[in-house]
DNA sequence: TCATTGGCTATCA
DNA sequence: CTGATAGCCAATG
């Protein structure tokens, strides 16, 4: 259906520039809901495109990598691939994670 | 419109 | 990690 939730959310999630990260609670609260950490997940989940909107991107608030459709590995590999520090699954959002800046 | 289900979460125990 | 609870959006009936 791609409602105005979804598309916000796939439109921030590929917005985010490389070797950075995004945490599900802020990408939710860019989409104008503060607490639907869980609706965003869904949406990614939802939408396969490994290129037009790098899911793989989004992260857990706990710094996890959280889970993937393809799987956590691959997605652990698509973060390192970029030059995203990826120990044992954990990502220091304390320097990869950013605020989706609202520009074009 | 409401109820139920599903889901790459968040937080607490 | 598991279990439970919370709060959210989309899809289905």
């Amino acid at each position: 259906m791609m409602t105005g939730f979804q598309d916000k959310v796939l439109e921030l999630a590929s917005r985010i520039p490389r070797e950075k990260v995004t945490t599900y609670k802020g990408l939710a609260e860019a989409a104008g809901a503060p607490k639907a950490c869980r609706s965003v997940g869904s949406v990614l989940a939802e939408n396969p495109r490994p290129v037009e909107v790098p899911c793989h991107r989004v992260v857990r608030s706990d710094g996890r990598v959280g889970g993937y459709s393809q799987g956590r590995e691959r997605k652990i590999q698509l973060l390192r691939g970029e030059g995203v520090e990826v120990r044992n699954g954990v990502i220091d959002l304390e320097k990869y994670s950013i605020s989706l800046s609202r520009e074009v």
